[in-house]
RNA sequence: GCGCCUGUAGCUCAGCUGGAUAGAGCGUUUGCCUCCGGAGCAAAAGGUCGCAGGUUCGAAUCCUGCCAGGCGUACCA
């Protein structure tokens, strides 16, 4: 039995135990991992609690039900005022994460019934370069759908691209009014292969904000390009859909450099020209969702209660009303927004085309919302569930989206809508110097510099990631582990990633990274090449022994080990610690998506990874002259590769052949 | 004003649904290469868990009130 199963096995007997003993119902009791392994592996501390119901001593409770039989467990022992510890039948354990770690499929197949998952990450804006806190943003949903699959979920993962937005008009006034270009010049300065348009972009838009700030009068350009794009008519549209689609690839391109995938673009001017916002604005009026305000200062505006609760008429402050179609007739954002997550779940009755892009990420494909497309596209959309990776500061939007389903009437995918809040990734003051940003008294008191994309201030993602991977490649050189320099640069490149991606989730999602090129560009310590340097160890290990015994496979250890070979090896505790901790990968996992916290998985890794190297450094594994021991040891090590390797798989950390 | 979030070692952060002695990395000090390669291991030092009450057999964790920060609270997106 694997380790969730067990849980679930004692949590059920313990309740028949305590049924059959003292004729009393309890509630599922919950399950913990004692302070040493000496006191037990699983634990209860449900006595506590029984002792005033039942008006007995908690351990007096605790003894009686530890002289039961559970099935799996090999001894019950009861300790301290009354806690109920489970002590594992190790080997028959071992064996079972055995027959798990060695069989190729990682995760169990979905079930079609039980639904779809949506998670929607990334959704940049397409009008300059990817910044550092665009890749928190995209290795957090894509660890938490990497997470989702490996639990058997059907996940979708979409990118939402506002490319009819205000700040794709901002860049075309800039091409436009700034530097007067047409079409066909952005066109080609798009396609050049010299200065990288997003590049090019960055600044062009802190220059359009330089110039509103100087003269605000030019901002009746910006008016007049959004409706323009809006519109998806002339030369400012078209201008629009140049540097909206050639940003676009460009972000996939520096998301694919570490391995971030998407299976579906969804873009906001197919929502516009499907119509879709028309569709959501007559259902909100005929549920009553919205209302048409006759006085205040929302005036002429249909608006949204947040409060249905209260039926008292709101003085005319406005405060606990959102404004949903403002007086001129237009859409909000939260408006567009509204239609978007109700099409999510399928609640529209409508969808767009779509059509296949020449490109694949992760040896996978990626669509696109289109006004006409490909018949034989996959049905998109049609969610049970939706994660939305979307920064902290707009929980307000989020809040509104989930409050307009309630006020339909959907109460269901409402409670199934999660905002996945995550706080904003700042620049150190060091960090802020190196860029020659300015640093304000504000900013020195803060200790950290907010990234601003219209100053351009922040750290593209791909100028990171080359200098993570340049030191990457500078550290594989110097400890001479390649074979020549494209491998040098293959082991780098992974290093990097690792580097990268583990520094971005080792953070809760609620801690405030600020960012500083000292700590993200460590190697050493809590970072991911100590969890990939910890593999390739494992692996060595495992190589080196196949290389003298030629006809060994690490798969067929079991074979080589008898259970009861196992059972007196594992009788030492630091051994059995090693592979208890390895059994807990999925329960983790689990904890992790009901969290909506990926850095419960990367503290766990750390862990692992931590203790194999503590037991590395202990054991001698190939010079080990007891046969069976020896076997018993490549075990373990097996055990912990393979787990670790599928830890670091979901965090989308590759493992170098060296290091 | 109101709403949400945060406050744990010198620094950066963990601490899962309340549980047994509050942990890790970095930094500091000190050891460990007859080795499966040191991107490593071990040890030492370092804590009024913001403050004050409360609930509980038990609180860093839950409740209330303060204090200090952050972010929201647009007919912007």
């Amino acid at each position: 039995m694997l380790l969730e199963q067990i849980q679930r096995r004692i949590k059920k007997d313990f309740r028949e135990r305590v049924k059959e003993l003292f004729a009393v119902e309890v509630a599922e009791p919950a399950m913990s991992v004692p302070p040493s392994l000496e006191l037990g592996d699983l634990s209860i501390t449900a006595c506590f609690e029984l002792a005033k119901t039942l008006r007995q001593p908690p351990r007096k409770i605790a003894e009686q039900i530890a002289a039961c039989r559970f099935e799996g467990v090999e001894r019950v022992s009861v300790a301290g005022g009354g806690y109920l510890n489970f002590h594992l039948d190790r080997a028959g354990f071992a064996v079972s994460l055995f027959d798990s770690r060695s069989s190729r499929d990682a995760a169990p197949r979905p079930t079609p019934q039980a639904g779809k998952i949506v998670v929607e990450h990334t959704s940049i804006n397409p009008n300059k370069a990817a910044h550092i806190g665009h890749l928190r943003n995209a290795v957090l949903g894509d660890t938490f759908a990497r997470l989702l699959r490996f639990r058997g979920h059907c996940v979708e993962v979409q990118n939402y691209i506002d490319n009819t937005g205000v700040q794709v008009a901002d860049v075309v006034v800039g091409f436009r009014n700034l530097e007067g270009r047409s079409v066909e010049e952005v066109r080609q300065l798009a396609a050049s292969e010299g200065k990288r348009f997003d590049y090019y972009c960055w600044d062009l838009y802190a220059k359009v904000f330089e110039w509103y700030e100087r003269e605000p009068a030019a901002l009746e350009y910006r008016t007049k390009a959004l409706h323009a794009i809006e519109e998806g008519r002339g030369e400012i549209a078209e201008i629009g859909a140049v540097v909206s689609d050639a940003i676009v690839r460009l972000h996939l391109r520096t998301m694919r450099r570490i391995n971030v995938a998407y299976d579906l673009l969804v873009r906001e001017s197919e929502i516009l020209q499907l119509k879709f916002w028309s569709i959501a604005f007559e259902l909100m009026k005929q549920r009553g969702a919205i209302r048409l305000e006759s006085a205040g200062k929302n005036r002429g505006c249909w608006v949204m209660d947040l409060d249905p609760e209260t039926t008292e008429p709101k003085e005319d402050t406005g405060e606990d009303t959102k404004v949903i179609v403002r007086s001129s007739g237009t859409v909000t954002y939260v408006g567009k927004d509204i239609a978007y997550h109700l099409w999510k779940f399928g609640l529209l009755g409508r969808d767009f085309h779509y059509r296949r892009l020449d490109i694949s990420l992760n040896g996978s494909p990626v669509w696109q919302t289109a006004t006409e497309g490909d018949p034989d596209a996959p049905p998109f959309g049609r969610a049970t569930a939706a994660y939305a990776v979307i920064d902290t500061r707009q929980s307000y939007v989020q809040h509104v989206v989930a409050t307009a389903f309630r006020a339909l009437g959907y109460h269901e995918q409402a409670a199934n809508l999660h905002h996945f809040a995550y706080e904003l990734v700042s620049l150190s003051l060091d960090c802020a110097r190196e860029l020659g940003l300015p640093v304000g008294e504000e900013e020195q008191q803060k200790g950290a510099v907010d990234v601003s994309g219209r100053r351009g201030w922040g750290v593209k993602a791909d100028d990171f990631i080359d200098t993570l991977t340049a030191q990457a490649i500078a550290e594989v050189h110097r400890r001479q582990m390649a074979e020549g320099p494209e491998q040098e640069q293959e082991y780098g490149r992974q290093i990097a990633v690792g580097a990268l991606r583990y520094f971005l989730l080792r953070f809760t999602r609620r801690t405030m990274i600020v960012f500083d090129f000292k700590d993200a560009l460590a190697f050493e310590g809590e970072t991911g090449p100590y969890l990939q340097y910890t593999v390739v160890r494992a692996q060595n290990i495992l190589r080196k022994y196949a290389e003298v015994h030629p006809e060994f496979h690490a798969s067929e250890l079991k074979t080589l080990v008898a259970e009861h070979q196992l059972k007196s090896f594992l009788a030492e505790g630091a051994f059995w610690e090693l592979v208890f901790l390895a059994g807990q990968l999925e329960l983790t996992v689990d904890q992790a998506i009901a969290a909506e916290e990926p850095a419960m998985l990367a503290k766990y890794a750390f862990r692992l990874a931590q203790e194999f190297n503590n037991f590395y450094h202990r054991h001698r594994v190939l010079t080990e002259p007891d046969e069976v021991r020896r076997s018993c040891l490549l075990y373990v090590v097996y055990l912990v590769a393979e787990t670790l390797r599928r830890a670091l798989d979901l965090m989308g950390i590759e493992v170098p052949e060296r290091m």
